[in-house]
DNA sequence: ATCGTGGTCTGATCCAGATCAGAGCGCCGG
DNA sequence: CCGGCGCTCTGATCTGGATCAGACCACGAT
């Protein structure tokens, strides 16, 4: 049997079961060591869905909560609007990552998720996630994990920060995520406006555009639209290194 | 057999097993239901440590994480130093409020943790809970809510709000969590710095002083050193209404 | 009592970034 | 081909809150 693109036999029974690689909670199944008759039951929990098409919600505000998902192809940005109708962003979201989680024990999600480019995303039902939670330490400690690193993403842009500071922590944060997932540190492309950027790092878009010119001609990085290439990602870093704790 | 003060007895099979009331924990197995051997182990996993005398420290950045704990008594601050030395408070713990989550899947406290005022705690191993929660679907259920409770508070300020709004916001806040516990929503104790509040507001504990006093001035409140009552909180919760997104 | 020391308050000044305004420009549809 | 429309960039001005400076005050130690 072939996997297919982007897929990662799990078992070989005959029948097709798949699992996309690029799910956070399969590296954690697979760590703990194949057991055909859990990981079954995983399997049926899952649901690949998509593409959404850039512009297109996963979902809104106050929609009932019964799932988180992760993201296999795309960009997703997440957001919350307040009283004065103004965006606040609350992350992006690169393949690999999970959204949903701070929806977690609320009945309705506490935010809005839109498509910034084609997307297509892995569906775990929460209620049954849940369940096999509880008979997979593994998969418990992963979920445990995952939200307690949410909590700390959060506090990350709460600080008194500069506007070069947190523009260089946001472009090497996203520089060492791609990284991770195989894809090239140094040259990627935004997939989100400077004004997503702006909201965000709370900034003003001028401001993220200005910032972006600057370091261009200080020599740290060249950016072109949407398209970007870190020329000193150590300078970045170091820049950086107050927003990331390090 | 009589309960001790702040203690509810949770089985009366002879032996002292008491638990203590205020433990956020607690509340999630009684609604379970009992079940004598199960509490039995949770009990087994709980250490009533304390008294911490004020600035004392609970945990410190970098100490290896094996415990959360409920405040019983006091108030506890968490906070980290940047690299330049200054203080960023991530937040103030009230009896009946759990600390060390951010902690949780790191080997290390990513944080430090010290007492505000005399301070008594529930320490809860966290190996020895996980594995009971894998048993007790209510119990899991209860950290992921914990946990996810945590990663909306943390971006609450990470808005782009008015030193009036933050200001709000945190009295509001405060006053909520007092009521939630029994205390009085409009008379309160500060057990708090100007400086302490204003590396949690982000501002400059100049502005802390200046927002108090005009609110004061502006019959808001009526403040005197660290003791505060609120005299019109429904506008106050008005100014706050932005931040806590209501 | 005197001193010292944190915590608090208040005024004066400064500045990073917001806001206002408007000009290019890539891209899509007709 | 031309408009039109987002998005992006750049300059000019404004401002909320930081910073600097210093006074006051409660409280504990000597």
């Amino acid at each position: 049997m072939k996997a297919a693109p982007g897929r990662t036999p799990i078992a070989d029974d005959g029948d097709a079961l798949h699992f996309c690689s690029t799910c956070a909670f399969s590296a954690a199944c697979m760590e703990q060591g194949y057991d055909k008759s859990q990981l079954r039951d995983l399997h049926v929990l899952v649901e690949h869905i998509g593409p959404f098409r850039e512009g297109e919600h996963i979902f809104r505000e106050g929609d009932a909560f019964n799932a988180i998902a992760a993201v296999r192809g795309g960009t997703v940005k997440t957001y919350v609007t307040d009283t004065e109708g103004r965006e606040q962003v609350q992350g992006f979201f690169l393949p690999g990552e999970v959204i949903g989680l701070s929806a977690i024990s609320h009945p309705r999600y506490p935010c809005n998720a839109v498509a910034l480019d084609s997307v297509v995303l892995c569906r775990f039902s929460f209620p049954n996630i849940a369940a096999l939670a509880a008979r997979m330490p593994g998969l418990q400690q992963q979920l445990f994990r995952l939200l307690s690193l949410d909590i700390g993403k959060a506090s990350l842009l709460a600080g008194n920060f500069t506007a070069d500071e947190r523009m260089a922590a946001f472009l090497v944060s996203l520089s060492r995520r791609f990284a991770a997932r195989g894809f090239s540190a140094t040259r990627f492309r935004l997939s989100m406006t400077r004004t997503d950027m702006a909201n965000y790092l709370r900034l003003a878009s001028e401001t993220v555009s200005r910032v972006l010119t600057r370091f261009q001609d200080d020599g740290l990085l060249r950016v072109e639209r949407r398209d970007i290439e870190l020329l000193q990602p150590t300078q970045l870093a170091q820049l950086a290194r107050s927003v990331l704790r390090e």
